[in-house]
DNA sequence: TAAATAAATGTGATGTTATAACATATTATT
DNA sequence: AATAATATGTTATAACATCACATTTATTTA
């Protein structure tokens, strides 16, 4: 089992810890004005910050919508190739799910075109359950 | 069988010809620039009608690289619940994908969790078979 | 250890993407 | 023609992201 390594950085830890007590995506200006407390000033040091957060998958950028959550997955998708983040568009929520016939065909169709695909974060917009039944009141 | 309407709008079939003619996605602000003969002067010009043909489905967004492309395909999407847009990092071509396995993958993993996800367009980076190629040289 | 090198951080300026807000014009409806 | 609805023009500004360069801190190696 690898061990998962937090990278080193002044404000790692701050974003990390942050963002996992956020229910919504947040953007790095949210990020920056969370941190200022701490000497943040300047979005290049969350910008630069997150990358290695990313890098090291513990934190994951919505490609749509600009935002960035905390990994809540326990196996930190070392395997995977692909993370698929399910986004409320009403109340913000993500689900991140790692799912094998998804990935599966996913390399099928890149293989059939010979196209090559690294590892992927795709995110698919929609409305959860709870927000489903709020809609009907 | 649907006939494909073009929307109605002052820069519409003029954006569509553009995109249509180039090989790579381009930003709102490159259309803007390439239509100021046209009159075209402001960026709120160029948004509202690449909105329009997004809902035609005349045209696309990836949603990572905030490029528009024209739509190539002859079916137009009609039916599809799930465009993929395979988008070279190295080149820049985007080719366009339907694909059934894919498209049912994904709904099935939102009925599992009761997440209800509409027609969407996920883009997928990478590298094509000739920038593959191009590599080794 | 001290000098040299590399890596990380600070910071101002700037580039890029997108929308708000309101004015004006055009088109459709009664 | 008066009204309402829709489309368009335009200024300003918001929101997101990176460049470029200075400074500091850490690491290597002589």
């Amino acid at each position: 089992m690898t061990e998962q390594q937090l990278p080193k950085g002044k404000f790692i830890a701050s974003i990390l810890s942050f963002l996992s007590q956020q229910e919504k995506p947040q953007s790095a200006y949210d990020i920056l004005d969370a941190l200022r407390d701490e000497g943040a000033k300047a979005p290049m040091q969350i910008y630069r910050a997150l990358a290695k957060l990313e890098e090291a998958g513990l934190a994951h950028k919505l490609p749509k919508s600009n935002g960035w959550i905390a990994c809540h997955s326990h196996h930190h998708h070392e395997e995977a190739q692909l993370l698929v983040l399910l986004s409320c568009q009403s109340c913000g929520t993500v689900a991140e799910h790692e799912d094998t016939s998804l990935q599966s065909a996913l390399i099928s169709l890149a293989n059939k075109s010979k196209f090559e695909a690294p590892a992927q974060t795709i995110e698919v917009d929609g409305t959860c359950l709870p927000c489903q039944t709020k809609d009907t009141l």
